[in-house]
DNA sequence: ATGGAGGGTTGACGCAGCGTCAAGGTCAAG
DNA sequence: CTTGACCTTGACGCTGCGTCAACCCTCCAT
């Protein structure tokens, strides 16, 4: 007759862990000896490593109980239904595991590879770091609502780097967000001009789809917050941009206040 | 300014989520509007995000706080940790899924395969299927303690199964266990006759090491527990045994009192 | 103005599978 | 007789929220 450790030591398992087993029915109690001390039996141990095996395999311990019960089919359906648990637990682990060793380059938390390369790219354009991280949570959320259109519109948004006055902009902006300049400096109304160029451009390109981002209005008023958010300034700039009939530096769409 | 439920929306999660992640301290509660409803700006979106990339690669919650505030080295250790984890994890689930499908052949709940084969050769032999069952929870036993040995001493098992003595003892052991035969069935003595001759051999051949077999107490002793637990009459046939100068039947080591 | 739908608020319990005290009683050995 | 290793029950803790409950706020249609 054996303890309760003794028992569970030659499961390879802990003394609460089957007591746990008992209180949940899983393991039946066995009889107590004069001192009330728990006696099990051999069957006890047969049944315990029987439960551990099916544990181990990712059976829920109350699915254990009627899967030992069960005929042959129905435990091979079980089985099954084990099997397919762990295929998709396992591939969700790969998955995160892919992204998780992405993380390991510096600005890729919650970014895909071409918007970190992009970042890069800004920096070596003499992008300050500041601005390169006010750009990158932006990405962060514009990722988040567009996860599946991103690798379309990026490299659109690469060509655009060739552009000079897209260069000036992220200058401007690199030296205003490390600077302490007020409102009134006037790069605000340099950077507004450019704004609303590029603006212009893209819509008369036909780039923008204005119904398009109407109906998603939420990211552009996160973006425009955003940028306040991180440097305050920037509501200065929406301000600019108002003023030249744009609704937002983001949201690049001529407003009905510019009637 | 969004309201919980659009910033839960946002980052796609739950409204449960995030209060969960202020009441932790991971998110930071935001300003309150007139009605006290909880008001967030773009950063707080920024930030829940970041937190879900985390926790859905398997950062533990308590863990993720610390990593958005270190810097590039010591994130990426963290990331190697993580992703060290991740491994595990998932070595961890594919063995298991192994064992689960190697479990839908009937006995090998437990069991290696070298085993159920075994099982399946007593079944060819005319052994029945209570016996098997018996014969499969020894076994059960048997590889809980030597997980490791169990291959190197089938082959010896199944070369056993050539003598006719052997499988005598099986079908004596089937016809006994599915009859009601009492304590005095002649069959048992017979049964006995066998396994005294039967440990003769293996201890005369040196298959047996008595010394290695006494440090190893307890699995004998649930054997032979087992067996009694199974069929009552088995504790006769532990008597026979010891009459015969054998301490039980499945320690085949001669004891002491034979002198 | 009113009522209902669909938000929001705090507070609290529940879940799985045990780990880990706490506060004792028991057993085997020296 | 003591000591240390075991046993007993009971209860709280952990992770990451889900899910009531009971109530307040806002907006829209009537």
């Amino acid at each position: 007759m054996l303890t309760i450790g003794q028992l569970a030591a030659y499961a390879g398992v802990t003394t609460r862990a089957v007591r746990h087993y008992h209180q949940i029915g899983l393991l039946p109690e066995p009889e107590r000896d004069a001192s009330g001390y728990r006696r099990y039996g051999a069957k006890a141990a047969v049944s315990l490593i029987k439960i551990r095996t099916l544990a181990n395999a990712g059976v829920p311990l109350s699915e254990i109980g009627q899967m030992l019960e069960a005929d042959a089919s129905t435990f091979a359906e079980g089985i099954e239904r084990i099997d397919r648990h762990l295929r998709d637990e396992i591939e969700r682990l790969e998955t995160s595991r892919k992204q998780v060793t992405q993380l390991i380059a510096g600005d890729s938390l919650a970014l895909p590879p071409e918007v970190t390369s992009y970042l890069d790219r800004l920096r070596e354009i003499g992008t300050s770091e500041r601005m390169v991280e006010a750009e990158r949570d932006g990405w962060i959320l514009v990722v988040a609502r567009w996860p599946e259109g991103i690798r379309e519109m990026m490299p659109a948004k690469f060509a655009h780097l060739d552009d000079p006055q897209l260069v000036r902009l992220y200058q401007l902006g690199s030296e205003l967000i490390e600077s302490d300049a007020g409102d009134d400096d006037p790069r605000l109304e340099e950077a507004a001009d450019i704004l609303a160029a590029l603006a212009e451009q893209a819509y008369t390109s036909g780039e923008i789809d204005p119904d398009k981002e109407a109906r998603d209005e939420v990211p552009f008023g996160l973006l425009d917050a955003l940028a306040v958010e991180s440097d305050p300034r920037a509501q200065r700039l929406l301000d600019l941009m108002r003023k030249r009939g744009w609704s937002s530096w983001t949201r690049t769409r001529p407003e009905r206040l510019a009637d």
